[in-house]
DNA sequence: TATGATATAGTTCATATGAACTATATGGAT
DNA sequence: ATCCATATAGTTCATATGAACTATATCATA
């Protein structure tokens, strides 16, 4: 198998940034990870990390440095990066930072199927996704606070970046749920039904 | 099993969705996700859509219609919505839409690992990325103002919502990439590692 | 000194995903 | 008359995911 095949992964992207530093084991990379507050910005479950780690060392991109155990504690193994992990990590890196991907997200299926509630209800669940995004805004600019006094900022750039998507989110938000308050959008799903109705005549014909 | 137990995943939604227009069958659902221009935008795999509706069907939220043939095509299953499907759609279509979620991104990741590179390699990525997201917008401001003669702008917000999200994502990316290119944002790896190994001995240590 | 909370270090297993495959039918081109 | 591209309608299978579980060790507190 080579190397470039392999389509990594957030985990397996977060495994080779930490041993780029040091050796270490997996426990210590979910430490790593949790001190530096990245596992909360990369939703990362534990369970996964020691598969990412399994697919790695197959490609070879990881290898075991060493096994042994402190005091009494169960055995940890510790892995290093190989000069491939290192090229392919960079290669990746490179790939995700300039080619932007379409990710599907549980709001934009939420907002397909917005025809579904009446007008007036939808004003009332898109003000209160309004909260809650101002509330996580405001949760995460504290925090965000908080540890630029200790980091250097280019370790908090993606919190910036997830800062800046929760502002624009909210404003849209609530940009649309004016406009369907001031009656500027305005929908009736029987109508809307009458027209699908259609749409599913020629769906059901197939191709000509 | 209780309905009330199933986590709707999006195919799951865009089901019952279908069929709380009409009872029809897969293929159909396919044909109507592609007319409707949601199969882009939701990035629904062909495969995934008979395990959604296997499940479906065993939480009682769906419920065969009839099975038969049109000449001598292969035979088709119909599938039609049942009352527990439509309090079901009705309650998680509600949440989603209330309730903003922590999704995982393929940018947040790559900014998180950003330090891995020099300013000067970032920048021009970022670039490249600007771009990219450029094209992406134009491609599908093109596609909107065309489809919005034919449909209801109801069944378009989620393609509005998208717009938006990729023009403050470009925004953002360019700021970013001008902070950096000016000097505003600066960064060495050698001295970054540095300090990691301060956090890295207090990770191998453990809790206190 | 007993007890509960948390840290350590993973493994297991049910389920989810999506790429690839099967198999036939139809229409248009040659 | 034959061949190819595409439409129809799914199924299969390898792999990925993440919740739950195992099992011990250490520390703080009562």
């Amino acid at each position: 198998m080579n190397y470039m095949d392999l389509e990594l992964g957030i985990w397996e992207i977060a495994v080779l940034a930490l041993l780029r530093e040091a050796p270490m084991h997996p426990y210590q990379m979910q430490r790593l990870l949790h001190l530096r507050h990245k596992d909360e910005i990369l939703a990362l479950k534990r369970g996964s990390l020691y598969h990412a780690i399994g697919r790695l060392v197959r490609g070879g991109l990881i290898g075991v440095e060493k096994t042994g155990r402190e005091g009494k504690r169960p055995e940890r193994t510790s892995y290093r990066i190989t000069p491939e992990g290192t090229r392919a990590f960079l290669e990746s890196l490179r790939t995700i930072v300039a080619t932007p991907r379409r990710e599907p997200s549980q709001c934009m299926a939420a907002l397909s199927f917005l025809v579904h509630l009446n007008p007036k209800e939808a004003c009332r669940l898109l003000a209160e996704r309004g909260k809650n995004l101002d509330a996580e805004i405001a949760q995460h600019s504290t925090r965000l606070r908080g540890v630029s006094a200790h980091v250097a900022r280019i370790n908090l750039v993606e919190s910036e970046y997830l800062l800046a998507m929760l502002k624009a989110e909210s404003a849209w938000i609530r940009g649309l749920e004016k406009e369907i308050h001031q009656g500027k959008l305005v929908w009736d799903l029987k109508s809307i039904l009458r027209e699908a109705a259609a749409s599913r005549k020629v769906a059901s014909q197939g191709r000509k």
